[in-house]
RNA sequence: GGGAUCGAAGCUGAGCUGGUGCUAGCGGCCGAUUGUUAAUCGGACGGUGGUUGGUUCAAUUCCAACCGAUCCCGCCA
């Protein structure tokens, strides 16, 4: 049985307990006082763990000396206090056994030196072996456990909503087919047309763009609900904040109004950032240092800062009346561009704020149509640096209504015949939001590349690993 | 989808406007040295310059196509 480096670091195994520990060689770093030293990492905490093996050790010609960067060790010995500095404790090692050497040291990518993000994507089954890799890792872990824990402790139900969908209705954007007809020689209709019947679920499927309709079913049941899982986009999006594949955050909560909704989100992002920072201090520290020196204060002051709201045509109006130069001219009617977001959080409000009640013509037929007529309850919650971090609305649940936008914006009320359902049987008003996972754990590190938060990135034309 | 840039040893990158054998740092290797900290010092090794074609007496350097990558904008999470 052996001990995590993050329990042997973090005091757990006390100073002359005997231990074995596991894990993969960093450096090793010989003195002619007659020892190596070994810098070992299992990859549970930031910090890797020295092991000290000394030439009295019957392998230390035989193998000690031919260890390499990436070696997989198993050590045991016994937890001293550190006769260097940089560590309080390290192992004296009775025994270094190689269990996986590396065959080619002068070839094998990870080096003991930083590399540049494009190389480690190269080389992506590897690379969770670097630092910023490993501390990514850990807190994309920490951010996902916090957000459950958040939802529960809140009463919420985590719904498995379906990857695979059938209803040609989620018009969030371009959607991957799902089809094991043969693609070069599908069967046809009389008329010529692929013949989708024939397909594994009868009818045309794609991969969900969101959860959220499906979970509104579920909201209207159990009351406080959220969906947690992979998303997919088929959009030829090639910027550093898009994925072909990402995981979505989305609650719902019933018997609530915007305002309910944008209170949730506040609540929400403060919790799992406070957890992040108090949980994986050795990873933020890290990034702090090497990747964003802002990340840490950014997140410090978002928990303690009370977020503006602030109406739309507030918004358009401070927009307006600024100085500043917009490449995209500013009326009342626009969608916000990312430099109207940047002024806004740095420049008007100088923090997180909700901006609400948007033009009904540039959001989704589901949400909720306001008193005016002329916009509905949909929020965007916009952080400092990042831009849109949440987008949200409270639902339209009165049927005439919604029956009526479907219309105006060319859809078929028959194909969300279930979702109208919900309208008809114990409607409710009912609201929500969206929060893509991968832009959180941007905005909490400072990576810049969404690609290197995500374990195996999907984006146009790469799916290799 | 629109636009821009880049592609040299395992990695990072000098080499301005084309001229014999293509630099260097780091890594790996060898040696020295030290309770060392991505150590330090010395040495040797390591490159058909993304691919293909073109211009030229001559191309890493100019041009074209292709392949790969990055960034910006749009779409959005």
């Amino acid at each position: 049985m052996s001990t995590r480096i993050a329990d042997v670091l973090a005091g757990k195994a006390p100073v002359g307990s005997k231990i074995t520990i596991e894990g993969w060689i960093r450096t090793r770093r010989d003195s002619k006082a007659g020892l190596s030293f070994l810098a070992v990492h299992d990859g549970s905490c930031f910090d890797p763990l020295q092991v000290v093996a000394p030439q009295e050790l019957a392998n230390y010609q035989a193998d000690v000396l031919r260890i390499t960067t990436g070696c997989a060790v198993r050590c045991t010995g016994e937890v001293v206090a550190s006769q260097g500095k940089g560590q309080a404790v390290e192992v004296r090692a009775d025994t270094v056994e190689v269990v996986g050497w590396v065959d080619d040291p002068d070839h094998y990518p990870m080096q003991p030196k930083r590399h540049t993000p494009e190389f480690l994507r190269e080389v992506a089954h590897l690379r969770p072996r670097t630092n910023i890799i490993g501390a990514t890792t850990r807190v994309r872990h920490t951010l996902a456990q916090a957000i459950h824990r958040f939802f529960h402790e809140h009463g919420f139900f985590w719904i498995h909503t379906p990857i695979i969908t059938a209803s040609d209705a989620e018009g969030a954007g371009q959607m991957f087919r799902v089809s094991t007809l043969d693609a070069a020689n599908p069967p046809r209709t009389p008329d010529g047309k692929v013949d989708w019947d024939k397909d594994f679920f009868g009818k045309e499927a794609r991969l969900t763009v969101s959860g959220q309709l499906n979970v509104e079913t579920y909201c209207l049941a159990m009351s406080k609900v959220y969906t947690f899982g992979p998303t997919f986009r088929a959009e030829n999006s090639n910027t550093r904040r898009h994925l072909a594949e990402f995981w979505m955050i989305e609650p719902e909560i019933a018997f609530a109004d915007l305002a309910a909704d944008a209170q949730l989100a506040e609540d929400f992002l403060k919790y799992i950032f406070r957890a992040l920072l108090d949980e994986r201090k050795d990873d933020m520290a890290f990034f702090e240092k090497f990747v964003d020196k802002d990340c840490i204060a950014r997140l410090s002051k978002m928990i303690e800062t009370k977020f503006a709201r602030m109406d739309y045509t507030d918004a358009i109006t401070e927009l307006q009346k600024s100085k500043e130069k917009f490449e995209f001219p500013v009326s009342w009617g626009i969608d916000l561009q990312s430099e109207h977001e940047k002024y806004l959080t740095d420049k008007v409000i100088n923090g997180p704020v909700a901006v609400i009640n948007y033009p009904k013509d540039i959001k989704a037929f589901y949400m909720r149509q306001n008193d005016d007529g002329k916009t509905v309850a949909a929020m965007d919650v916009l952080a400092p640096g990042i831009g849109e971090i949440i987008g949200g609305s409270q639902r339209e649940e009165r049927l005439e209504v919604l029956d009526r936008r479907i219309g105006e914006m060319g859809l078929h009320a028959q194909d969300y015949w279930w979702y109208r359902d919900l309208r008809r049987y114990g409607t409710v008003p009912h609201a929500g939001f969206g929060l893509g996972f991968e832009r959180a754990i941007i905005y909490a590190t400072g990576v810049e590349n969404i690609r290197d938060v995500i374990p195996f990135p999907r984006a146009p034309r790469q799916a290799e690993f």
